[in-house]
DNA sequence: TCAAAACTTGACTATTTTAGTCGGGTATAT
DNA sequence: ATATACCCGACTAAAATAGTCAAGTTTTGA
């Protein structure tokens, strides 16, 4: 079980541009150079930061991205959700057909999954891109 | 980000084993047709479970496997960590030569991941197998 | 005693997901 | 004008996943 790296290069990136700047446009290249993340890449992560409006760009010479909100206010629910990134530990369909395992009623184990769903989900509610700042040890 | 069905099987078949005996033996072939996962794929799963100690086998007719322990005491993370299924969000590199995106020093984000991971890993350290069949709306 | 039930093990494979790249745009500051 | 930087869909190689197959061994009940 682990984070895809588009989410995980997404947090990083919006923690660059937290640093690096909160007012100016930030550019791709300068995150990927700085982050060591291919930028053709990036510019797929940001597409949807974007619709998702995390950040709002600015095109042309002297453009990139900006933080469209403060730090402190982005959820990093937010930016996993932008990522389709949702917690789903589970197999079991939603679906009122075929839930679990083709069964009509709940798996055995079904609510522990859930339990555990909104562990995590919890976590990353409660965590704001500031957060990740905050911390002596953070370097870039 | 989701657990794989490997593990999700084996926390299953285990409730299985628990709800229908502790004591005597219990057929994959029953897990199987209770639970609708593969024979095959059951199989292997044993085997690792068997491996770590998390139950024993008895070969030959009226053969099966039994529960090693009793399920209050079984952690989930004794299971998921028999199936290799160590919850590690990020893809940052322990070994000191190349660690974060090929920085020397820890990314930007490595603390949040790390912090992310032992809220996982708590959670699961907290869940007993004898957890998963308190709830009444369990159903097999 | 012997055949069937059930565990044992490693290797194999199809499918799906992931982690990107490619190519061809469009907008804008200087 | 033109370089810079965003925009966007399609494509692909590699890895992981989910599951099968083949060929056993062990034990026990009839």
């Amino acid at each position: 079980m682990k984070l895809n790296t588009k989410s995980r290069y997404a947090v990083m990136a919006l923690a660059d541009m937290a640093v690096f700047s909160t007012s100016k446009a930030v550019s791709l290249r300068d995150i990927s150079l700085r982050q060591g993340i291919s930028l053709l890449y990036l510019e797929q992560i940001f597409l949807k930061l974007k619709k998702n409006n995390i950040v709002k760009s600015i095109r042309g010479i002297n453009g990139g991205y900006i933080l469209n909100k403060s730090p402190k206010d982005i959820k990093i629910s937010e930016v996993l959700l932008a990522l389709d990134q949702k917690v789903k530990t589970i197999g079991c369909k939603k679906d009122s057909k075929k839930s679990c395992n083709g069964k009509s009623s709940k798996c055995i184990t079904h609510n522990f999954w859930d339990e555990l769903d909104l562990h995590i989900n919890s976590f990353f509610e409660s965590k704001k891109l500031s957060d990740l700042l905050k911390n002596k040890e953070a370097r870039i």
